[in-house]
DNA sequence: CCCACTTAGGGAAAACGGTCACAAGGTCGC
DNA sequence: GCGACCTTGTGACCGTTTTCCCTAAGTGGG
């Protein structure tokens, strides 16, 4: 479930303050969410609370980070190291929920051996090797568009199994090869769009694109 | 209708390729969509297709740019110019689409009247100046998640009616104020749980994390 | 001019996700 | 130990989205 995660962050913050248990409704506030939903979500988990308390809040965190594998160490290379692979590289959120990033990558012979944080840029024709020897089973695209399609088949080749991909572009992968995408732009086309509804339904016009102008 | 964007995306890459009409499976295809859903997310534009040939590409271009708001011009503010925020600062992206970067705002004095690209950071205390005398409708965070709240209070306060937070926390707007989030720790960690599930599934174990180590 | 073929449009059913409301279970004060 | 109170867990409902499938409309070849 996409919710986890929320939950995940809201019972850290609640576990910092020492409060060792919480309440649906409470959790739900935190995450922005509805209160039947979280109880839905956990439950179906098998996670147990206790009815007229709530739930454990460091036992709920624990079952929590075991069920999003975050016990674990995922090894994950940056490929594309462009303006943003390289805020990615050096964002911190990432190392603190058990993802480091193991290697960057680029096409641009120019970068290669580049320093960016503590790993040096290497060059694309290693992929293989690279996701094959540190057992990357997650890559993160930041390529661009065209270059998407073919990185994301040779990671995938090597034995990647997750992608994340920033690239503005649609791709395919096997069945069985996660895939999930960021894509900026669309992101505030989006918002773009609510804007001009917002614009037309104030004047009371019909026709948006004349309401905002 | 959050699609659009991808079909528009879809549609100029066709163009591009000088192809003046499309199916709506060609579309869906490009897409990553189902066809039928294609279909219906055009008619309810009430964009005419014509049957037995297909939509005009260049018609409908314009019929979904109309829609998006492409056609005007959206400026945008970035507050939070850490790693991220420069990225997005320096992403190209987003002028192509009709939105603008016209302010970059940090609390870091160190940071203000540093140049990023073309633009040079401001104070987060002339915040509401910038955003009501730039009418800035849309604004974009990358502020520690500690500081997401109360820019957004800010923002919002100054004339601001849509918020795309990169902020790894839920903020709260008031009702008619559009808020996207992009968190990229959740993805991974979604991305992480998919990954788990692979491996318990393909070891036939019910406890996903013992069959994960 | 007609027929085979292609493709959008849209009604109807199915699937999905979210919300509500309530029963079951547990705590705490007295 | 009992009753008032709180909170989870879950079954039922409801609205939305997706998909299926058939009809209508248009094209092109013979």
């Amino acid at each position: 479930m996409a919710r986890l995660p929320l939950y995940y962050r809201a019972l850290l913050e609640t576990a910092e303050r020492e409060v060792s248990t919480i309440s649906s409704e409470r959790l739900a506030e935190l995450a922005g969410v509805n209160a039947a939903k979280v109880r839905k979500d956990l439950s179906y988990l098998g996670s147990y609370g206790t009815r007229g308390v709530g739930y454990d809040v460091e036992y709920l965190l624990h079952e929590i980070s075991r069920e999003l594998g975050l016990t674990r160490d995922w090894p994950v290379v940056i490929v594309g190291i462009g303006n943003l692979g390289r805020a990615l590289a050096n964002y911190r959120g990432f190392g603190a929920r058990g993802f480091r990033v193991v290697a960057l990558v680029d096409a641009n012979p120019e970068l290669v051996g580049h320093p960016v944080g503590e790993l040096a840029i290497e060059p694309v024709d290693e992929l293989d090797r690279i996701v094959a020897e540190r057992e990357i089973a997650i890559a993160i695209l930041a390529t661009p568009a065209v270059a998407a399609q073919e990185v994301a088949d040779r990671v995938v080749a090597a034995g990647v199994t997750s992608i994340l991909n920033f690239a503005p572009a649609v791709i395919s992968v096997p069945e069985g090869v996660s895939l999930r995408k960021v894509d900026l732009a669309i992101e505030l086309q989006i918002l773009s769009f609510y804007q001009l509804r917002k614009f037309s339904a104030a004047a009371g016009e019909s026709r948006p694109a004349e309401a905002a102008s």
